[in-house]
DNA sequence: AATGAAACCTGACAGC
DNA sequence: TGCTGTCAGGTTTCAT
């Protein structure tokens, strides 16, 4: 997927076109792992909904809704009535702001959100409702605006459900500070680019950046993640905030399905120093760059940069 | 509690 | 041309 860098991007993207636009009407094809909200549950949330901000949590969507369809969720049958009730439970435990917005709206509250994950090859795309359709096209959200918001994704690894005060666990790595970072790692064996990869750590980091940031910070992959030094944590922390800003500027890295909201691919893929580069000179010293395996991830490095 | 491996899917590509 | 095997940006679940 999509890593922070490409999410951010179609977050953008997305935030742009969409604001303020209404979801008039919601299609959603049949392919049930990809929802994991009941799918009449997402297109009632949807229909009728005003899209009022795009945000971005690590490598989720989150498109916050306002004025759905008063009432919508009060009609139905009772195969559905459990998990409205749930629903608005869960939705009163919030705040007291809350519950003062849902006299007026019902269906959709102040924190209504709708949360999309594009997994390995997941895709959103605003398009004109007569473009063509791209095959793997398992979403499409008609605007008022007569433009269409389509979610893309071949593997299927992609997932989008609707719910209200999204929380995930994780520090933001180009929020986060030198010290809270830090803590991160305190006590911890596992290899340090596992330690990368874990979303409950740190998240927004995938495959690529976890790879270009241990390059730059000069730090080997299996290193006990818990072994490193303050100095070596504080380049590890720079790199990443690096590396990461680099690539949103560059539009995210288009490895194979990675393309933006205007279907535009990102470009930072060229500034990979060792991502896909196994056996190809280091950029620094001309060392072969190594390709092992690590938490299950090809992992590219260099022997000599990396210590 | 923490760590690693397998499973979930489809498509692209290399090698025969 | 066409088959088989391998690999892919992620996350969750299960076993150790």
């Amino acid at each position: 997927m999509p890593e922070l860098p490409e999410v951010e991007t179609v977050r953008r993207g997305l935030a742009e076109r969409v604001i303020g636009d209404r979801i008039e009407s919601v299609w959603l094809s049949g392919k049930p792992q990809t929802f994991k909200s009941p799918p009449r549950e997402i297109a009632r949330t949807l229909e009728g909904a005003r899209i009022t901000a795009v945000r971005r949590m690590g490598k989720h969507i989150i498109i916050d809704l306002a004025d759905g369809l008063a009432g919508a969720n009060l009609s139905l049958g009772p195969a559905s009535r459990g998990r409205a009730t749930a629903r608005r439970s869960a939705a009163t435990r919030n705040s007291q702001s809350e519950t003062r917005n849902s006299r007026k709206t019902k269906a959709v509250t102040a924190h209504t959100q709708w949360i999309v994950h594009l997994g390995m090859t997941g895709a959103l795309q605003v398009t004109r409702s007569e473009a063509e359709l791209l095959k793997h096209t398992h979403a499409i959200l008609q605007l008022a605006s007569g433009r269409e918001i389509r979610f893309i994704d071949p593997r299927r690894f992609g997932r989008m459900w609707v719910t209200s005060g999204f929380e995930t666990a994780g520090i933001e790595p180009l929020h986060a500070g030198l010290d809270e970072f830090t803590v991160l790692f305190r006590g911890r064996k596992t290899p340090i680019k596992s330690a990368l990869l874990n979303q409950k750590l740190l998240r927004g980091l995938g495959n690529i950046y976890a790879d270009e940031s241990l390059f730059r910070a000069g730090i080997r992959p299996r290193r006990q993640a818990g072994s490193l030094k303050r100095e070596e944590l504080r380049r590890l922390y720079q790199s990443i905030q690096q590396v990461l800003k680099e690539a949103i500027a560059a539009g995210g890295s288009s490895v194979s399905d990675y393309f933006d909201v205007e279907g535009e691919p990102g470009l930072f893929q060229t500034h990979h120093r060792v991502y896909g580069r196994g056996g190809e000179p280091c950029l620094v010293c001309g060392t072969s760059i190594k390709r092992i395996v690590v938490a299950g991830r090809g992992t590219h490095y260099c022997p000599k940069c990396q210590k």
